[in-house]
DNA sequence: ACGTGCGTGTTACTTACGGTAACATCGAGT
DNA sequence: ACTCGATGTTACCGTAAGTAACACGCACGT
């Protein structure tokens, strides 16, 4: 049959895709971003055409190894943010479980933030479609939750996508300066994150000699 | 005299190096961050060696670059941080400030946001050293003036930090977000963050239902 | 006046990588 | 036996980073 065909030569292909984009990963994991085709075909005891046959160009297989990795931590991030809790504890396990994700997988966080490293077609700008796939995504699956949830007057929707993708980028940078310098605990980061979620910036004083910041 | 030949050529070398800076400018505002050492080298009327000559190699020229135009950025943004105003006024005027610059010249911006496009020798990971310099810098120094000013109490240089760093991905992430998406004016954006940060997703009620985030 | 440096500039090359064309092989269905 | 399609190969192209090696010009000490 026609269709049986079809399916048995497309589920072999997309073994061969999952074994070759395993394969991918431990080398972008081992030479980081800037891997090349070739130790990547190299590692999965092939050569370059092949991978071009099944991911078009870099771009593509760097978007389905990106794709893997960013779904993983997506659902880990919706299992902390769903969980049955105070909303104070909510966003600190949902703080605690993208920190300790980045933590415990460094190269696989640097890979999903700067996946365009070596596409040489980057020509016209194209500002705002830049960013890493994982903060965008994050963003807008947080700024879901938020607006489902939270009663913010008119403009709901609106606020919530702001809030969404800035509460991401607080995440996100601090995140990152923190695995770089390890200026604390993970969990003092958390407590600090989520008190100035909880405007301690507005209510603090200012200190004494002059106008506060 | 020895010294002042030197001075000579220093200063004649140093002019060099601010003209060639400045073709380079033009051609990666035109062409990107991916624009090549020849066509950097080409609008500046000279060829490659000399760039090599000058700048060691493509990362020192574009750290050059990039240490221009966050110079500059970041001198903006003091002028809005030191203005004198209440707190509130003071944070929007520095998020607007942030805006406007990223909005009108939104090729530096992506410049500044991604500089490690072409640099083959990116082996080792070096997780923490990766991120923008400009977004690093900018953190520093608003924690800086945040721990200035504000009484946090105990540990409060490191908090301060933290929300520095905090504060300015967040106002990264958003902007742009913003940036690409256009979904509101500048100002409304400026308002939903700081509102952010003025504690509103603490206060904010419950959507009827069922517990809110 | 004459070499001696030294900064400025060039051409021509190597190396590495992304991407592609053309050819070889093998297994399944007619 | 023959075709078709997927899998695989070698060999190549274009481009870009980075590097000799060589050439000019100009101030200097003698």
């Amino acid at each position: 049959m026609d269709t049986t065909q079809r399916t048995d030569q497309q589920r072999s292909a997309d073994r061969r895709r999952r074994e070759l984009l395993e394969a991918a990963d431990r080398v972008v994991l081992r030479d980081g971003p800037g891997a090349s085709m070739n130790a990547i075909a190299a590692e999965a005891g092939i050569t370059k055409p092949i991978l071009y046959r099944h991911f078009g160009d870099k771009g593509g297989l760097y978007a389905a190894l990106a794709t893997r990795h960013t779904d993983a931590l997506l659902d880990s991030l919706r299992a902390a943010l769903d969980a049955p809790a105070e909303r104070r504890e909510r966003v600190e396990a949902t703080l605690d479980t993208y920190l300790s994700a980045i933590e415990a997988r460094p190269q696989v966080y640097r890979f999903l933030m700067h996946p365009a490293e070596g596409t040489p077609g980057d020509q016209g700008f194209d500002v705002g479609k830049h960013s890493a796939p994982l903060l965008r995504r994050m963003g807008e699956e947080l700024a879901q939750v938020i607006g489902e949830r939270l009663d913010l007057g008119p403009d709901s929707r609106q606020l919530a996508r702001v809030w969404g993708h800035g509460i991401v980028g607080m995440m996100h940078a601090a995140g990152d300066w923190w695995l770089g310098e390890r200026p604390c605990s993970r969990a003092e980061l958390v407590g600090s994150l989520a008190d100035l979620l909880w405007g301690r910036l507005a209510a603090a004083g200012d200190k004494v000699g002059g106008p506060g910041f």
